[in-house]
DNA sequence: ATTAGCATACTTGTATGGTAGTATATTTCA
DNA sequence: TGAAATATACTACCATACAAGTATGCTAAT
């Protein structure tokens, strides 16, 4: 039923920590559905560790609002809610596009160039359809450009918005990504900030960021289960 | 040591919930020192409470930064970052911008009359020095815009940079409260939201948040101690 | 057949014991 | 006297036992 990855095992991470990863993971993934009922004892069996450090996971969790807890009923998988995630949306567009702004007046030639070799990979990566690492990438290019304003609170706030939003755009099939079109605002976006025109720069992430709002509905009514 | 309010215990909060609001409100008051250590033991001790929900508690204080966990070794309360400062009233600039414009489009008359009984509070305090109630009625004047505007979770993110602002501040001494200023400020943005102007709301809002940053070095100096 | 009451099997919350790693003080030896 | 070895007292981490609330299904009485 879990996917368990148990490569987050030896990286001396925690038990909790470990739990943690495997559970987020699952949950974002989709791989465990919305609204599913969820008990300490069930994953500290299936993982093979004591309540406590699931607990705890949990709790963080929760903090995440990826889990709801009932105490003495029970736990759930937190359902979608279409205003949140449309707040995730919001909150990721307008972090993003303040930080972006930053990245035009000060950025190293360190980072610039590690987004120039993203770009590439980027472009590799669509030629051979390698969208898992697609992903991996395009993640890794909105920290750079995170890390390289100095913002990196900001890249954990778009990580915790990106769960919520990620879970939506399981539904609408991998298919539905427009890698090219991606890359193309990437490119924009890195042309920007090596001219220092942050008003460019603003203005492409913001049409970056606002296409993930697009056809919620639709999935709503097709997986009704799933949705607050 | 410990300031603990009594009061928390009784709002059907479970334990963890408790110890988390105590400690909180005594890290964020500078009423426990930033760098001074703290161990599970000694808070299960002093609020008479089993360890396991002080662990808890100590899950999502570490998750908000205001604790340093160090496994095997102990906990701090985490000492002032001045670059963490920063960003913290970077993030809560622009989320706050962003949700005054949508406060500019849809605002109910429920929430505007709530502002504007507040900014009436506000008034009453400022001429009886109440600056406890002051600080609350700033705090509720924020929430109803962000709630008014259906951003509930900025609030949140909100409440968790103000944690980080809030520490500094205390540090210059609450006499530097400009509360006329402030309040001035707010009537702005109430009028802003009422006339439909998001440019001059957000302007305002700007203004309002930007002068957060103010001799930080010096503080920095004289309270070297608390400093990372 | 229906319903009230109870037993049982869940759930999360809390308390506590033991483990392993770390810092520090003390002892022991050169 | 000084330094290495050891004992001791911490720490957070994890496992486990118990408590308390809840849902469910069975039994028994009407």
């Amino acid at each position: 039923m879990l996917n368990i990855d148990s490569n987050k095992k030896v990286k001396n991470f925690s038990t909790r920590d470990y739990v943690y990863e495997i559970l987020r993971e699952n949950i974002i993934s989709l791989k465990i559905e919305p609204g599913k009922n969820i008990s300490e004892k069930e994953i500290s069996e299936l993982l093979e560790v004591s309540r406590t450090p699931v607990r705890e996971a949990f709790v963080k969790l929760a903090q995440e609002e990826l889990l709801e807890v009932y105490p003495q009923k029970g736990t759930i998988i937190a359902l979608i809610d279409l205003h949140h995630v449309e707040e995730s949306r919001f909150i990721r567009e307008h972090l993003e596009r303040a930080t972006v702004r930053v990245a035009c007046e000060n950025f190293s030639e360190a980072h610039l160039s590690q987004l120039e070799e993203n770009l590439h990979q980027q472009k590799k990566c669509i030629e051979e359809n390698d969208f898992a690492k697609l992903f991996k990438l395009d993640e890794d290019f909105h920290k750079t450009i995170a890390y390289g304003s100095g913002k990196e609170r900001i890249w954990t706030l778009i990580q915790q918005m990106n769960a919520h939003l990620n879970r939506i755009r399981m539904l609408s099939l991998a298919a539905n990504y427009d890698w090219e079109l991606i890359l193309s605002q990437h490119k924009r976006i890195y042309a920007a900030i090596k001219a220092k025109d942050a008003n460019a720069a603003e203005a492409v992430m913001e049409e970056h960021l606002k296409k993930l709002l697009f056809e919620q509905e639709k999935l709503r009514q097709e997986y009704q289960q799933y949705f607050k």
